[in-house]
DNA sequence: GCCTTGTCATTGTTATAACATTAAAAAGGA
DNA sequence: TCCTTTTTAATGTTATAACAATGACAAGGC
């Protein structure tokens, strides 16, 4: 027998907590858009669907909602957790908090960046653009979404990383409901394109500002398409 | 044989889930600093304690490792969730997310003031005074928290609050271990009464400002804290 | 003596089954 | 026909037992 060292895995993708997959698997869908607002997840289901037990799916799920990323319905047969549809005056409140947040971890990212951090913005900025002409939405959105984490995570500051993540994670949903009628237009691009000039620059002021306006201008924007949808559901 | 129906509670009090009763009981124990950095929390210890079993209990710490309130150890004999002890940075970083937030709902706050709802920070704020003079340490970090959130509630954005308290939740104990060794003395006194009378003033950057200074204050005194007791566990 | 190695106790994880609860469908009566 | 009551099926919750992984400790070889 060899010795107890070296642990061979014979099933090397196995490893780890099935309840962390559960998670990922929930989040990631949650994340590309995959359940819109309103829609229910069933313990029984989404393990019959990962072929797991129900156990560490609704271990998953619960963590979920402790995140506030889904809300839980009552037991019974309207069971289930539901992704929550913000109501506008919430979703501002979420967007209120970006406000704050996320300018200033771009300003922090603007003191430190390095040229080849800056490259990759630079890659992540190209993609979004080429997505919008090919009208690819969801390569969009993930190009959007690696553009900014890619800023934010050059502040060095992994907990407000996690914090600006969490909100993202509760308004994704919602804007994903509002994004497809307005098609992801390339109108937010100037803002990105000054974020990115400040990061060349070290300008941190600067950065802060093409985020914030980045940010007013999304808000601006759906906030409307809400309003519309919550007055059609009323 | 007597009716399915008739859902007689022989235990009224009893109704409610398990998990949320364990939740609730870890959660106020950590709040009142009854686990401090560092301690481990067993599950089977925990269920045992509480009367009921390892799930509801592990639901309950699960949900609480969601909110980084602890930190989940790997299984086996060294297993259990801890409480987190702060690295020096992170309890920075988790003091520059307060300072981008609180200021801000303080600002909201002072435009909605209520001659009513200034009346009960003010109480608050003469609590404090009067348990730093009594050296009543419970007291004061009870009324210090009323005082913080008996503002931030008044900017009416409960999902902006919920955030705040939640980094509230992280830092807490690790304030709570370094708050003994300095005696609350009355130093930051100066900044809440500033607060007060901008609220009173209906002015909104003032009452950022005083907010602002009074987390600049504690974060320096604090910070200090926190590497004199790294360095001693080197 | 010191290092390896096997065994064991401890503890989190998962699966399964019994339970409780709820909403919707079905049945019955006015 | 409509309202009330009963039943039923779907679904989350909890308990229990089997499982897996990890660290500590003791036994044995160099």
């Amino acid at each position: 027998m060899s010795s107890r060292r070296a642990p061979i895995r014979l099933n090397p993708k196995e490893t780890g907590a099935l309840w962390d997959k559960a998670y990922k698997a929930l989040r990631s869908a949650l994340l590309a858009g995959r359940y819109g607002p309103g829609n229910k997840i069933l313990l029984r289901d989404t393990a019959e669907k990962l072929g797991i037990s129900l156990t560490p799916v609704r271990d998953a799920v619960n963590r979920l909602v402790a995140e506030k990323a889904l809300e839980r319905g009552s037991v019974g047969q309207g069971g289930g957790a539901t992704v929550p549809l913000l109501q506008p005056d919430q979703f501002i409140q979420l967007m209120t908090v970006r406000l704050a947040l996320e300018p200033m971890a771009a300003a922090m990212a603007a003191e430190r960046a390095s040229t080849g951090d800056i490259r990759d913005i630079e890659t992540e900025l190209a993609r979004m653009k080429s997505s919008v002409e090919q009208h690819h939405l969801d390569h969009y959105l993930e190009a959007h979404h690696r553009f900014h984490f890619g800023i934010y995570r050059l502040a060095a500051a992994p907990l407000v990383l996690e914090i600006i993540e969490s909100v993202w994670l509760r308004c994704g949903p919602t804007l994903n409901l509002a994004l497809p009628s307005t098609i992801p237009s390339l109108k937010r691009y100037p803002f990105h394109a000054r974020a990115l000039q400040a990061l060349r620059e070290r300008d941190a002021d600067a950065a802060a500002g093409a985020i914030r306006d980045d940010i007013c201008s999304a808000q601006n924007e759906i906030a409307l398409q809400l309003d519309r949808i919550h007055q059609a559901r009323t």
